[in-house]
DNA sequence: TTATGTGCTAACTATAGTATGTTGATTTTA
DNA sequence: TAAAATCAACATACTATAGTTAGCACATAA
C-alpha cells in the first residue's frame, strides 16, 4: 500500500503568516534560502517548505530562523 | 532491542521559557492543567509534558494554547 | 552554456502528539 | 480524621508528522 505525504497541504494561517514574514524579512536583507539555511544550520529545501507553509515547524527551530534573520522571535509569530 | 525515550530531557532554555510563561499564566488564572488542555483541545498530560519543558511544541499548538490562555501568541515566546 | 535560486516529489529517521495508568501530595467533605 | 476528590509528575508506548536529504525541473542571470 502507497503511503501518501500531504504535509499541510490545507496551509493553516498561523503557518502561512510564519511563511510570508520570514520570506519578507530574508528577501529584505537579499538573503537566499539557501544562504538563509547554512546560517541558520538548516536544509536548503526545508527553508522552502517552511516559507510555503507546508510544515508545522517547532519552537527550536523558530528560534534558529529568528536568529539567523537576526530578529526577535515575536517579530515572526 | 529496548528503545529510549528521553525527550528533551536537557531542557533547551526556549523551551523552559516558554513552559514558564504557560505555567505561570495558567496559574495566574487559577486554572488547572486538565481546565487548560480542555480548553485547548488537547490530553491532560500533554499539558504537563509542555510545562516541564519536555517537549519542543510546534506552531499550531503553541497558538492552540494562546487562545485558551486568552492571550497573544507574542506573549508567550 | 554555466551558475544561481526556487519549487516540488519522494523517502527516510527522529520526535511531537496522543493516550493510559500509577503514584503521591494536597484539599475537601462526610 | 478518614475517606474521597482534585491536581500534577512521571513511565510507557503508540501513531502522526516534523526534520533532513537527494534529486529533478524550470526559470533567470551572467
Amino acid at each position: 500500500m502507497k503511503k501518501i505525504y500531504l504535509s499541510m497541504k490545507e496551509k493553516e494561517p498561523i503557518l502561512k503568516i510564519f511563511a510570508d514574514k520570514v520570506r519578507s524579512i530574508r528577501m529584505q536583507k537579499g538573503m537566499s534560502q539557501e544562504h538563509l539555511a547554512d546560517l541558520a544550520n538548516m536544509h536548503r529545501t526545508y527553508i522552502g517548505m517552511i516559507e510555503r507553509a507546508e510544515k508545522n515547524i517547532t519552537l527550536i527551530n523558530i528560534e534558529k530562523i529568528a536568529k539567523a534573520l537576526e530578529i526577535n522571535i515575536k517579530d515572526l509569530v
